[in-house]
DNA sequence: CTACATGCAAACCCTTTGCAGGCTG
DNA sequence: CAGCCTGCAAAGGGTTTGCATGTAG
């Protein structure tokens, strides 16, 4: 359990890291933006993450919150899940390494173990003369939770 | 050959006929929509459906392919592709059945071959409990016309 | 005559951008 | 003082909606 706050707070130290080293500041909004991200699994949306960050910094706006996040994209430290045709969710880690269990009902979205699909992707791109650069995974079902709740 | 033809040919006559069962009317333009979507490989967007009606029907706007295609999807008869955060591309077929390949570079989708993945969603799922109801997989990399244009 | 189909334009949502002012190094 | 950070408001792209008109059954 420590382990995995301890990992967390070591890629937040990172991103961090080389945010400065690409000549960004490290304000504290985006200190929270990025904490949001790495430590929420729930992969949120924009606004999302603009309502947490506003708990602490009320004045912030979606503007900050896009530019941060843009920023985070482009550097390969966050991904950008198109679960639905509305606002895209951002997971704080490689989103090609794990599949997404989404439910339908209630929108959770889970992570599922790395690896599942092992070399099958591989396999399928070279049939075509394809290189492979990543594969994303969806499953949509109903979470234990909402099948409880539809026998009432 | 024919045999595929024959297939979709059927497929439409089908949706036609769901279509009328349902209390909407069957028009030239909806025929051409529907033609389009099943009959394109290319998993078109709006607007590429909206240019390609418009050859035959010069005045169709583009709420009507929205509208047609919204029922459509209702209907199950057509999925909504969320490949990227942009407009989306819509599948004559079931999405959750085949994965596709994405080209990062020039954005061709094609269609791989069913059950790739076999099993291997049903068995995650259950780990979780939830109950399964479909899988999307979507593969980027790059397809051989765009890896010749990068070495000239 | 009722109900659906169409085109237009406006509204909507999410996201991006430009700009002026503020702050950091 | 150069360059990044922020908030605001405006613009942008894709999609949906309301309404008046047209048309099929």
């Amino acid at each position: 359990m420590d382990d995995k706050v301890q990992v967390k707070q070591n890629r937040i130290d990172n991103i961090m890291t080389r945010f400065k080293g690409l000549g960004y500041r490290i304000t504290p909004q985006r200190m929270a933006i990025v904490d949001i991200l790495i430590q929420d699994a729930n992969h949120p949306t924009v606004e999302q993450v603009y309502q947490k960050v506003r708990n602490d910094f009320p004045m912030t706006s979606r503007a900050t919150v896009y530019k941060t996040i843009g920023l985070l994209k482009d550097m390969g430290e966050i991904s950008e899940l198109n679960i639905s045709n509305s606002s895209s969710h951002y997971d704080g880690f490689n989103s090609e390494k794990h599949p997404h269990l989404v439910c339908n009902c209630c929108n959770e979205i889970i992570d599922l173990a790395e690896d599942v699909f092992g070399q099958v992707p591989q396999e399928a791109v070279q049939q075509h003369g394809y290189i492979l650069q990543g594969h994303y995974v969806t499953i949509y079902g109903i979470c234990p939770k909402c099948q409880e709740l539809s026998k009432s």
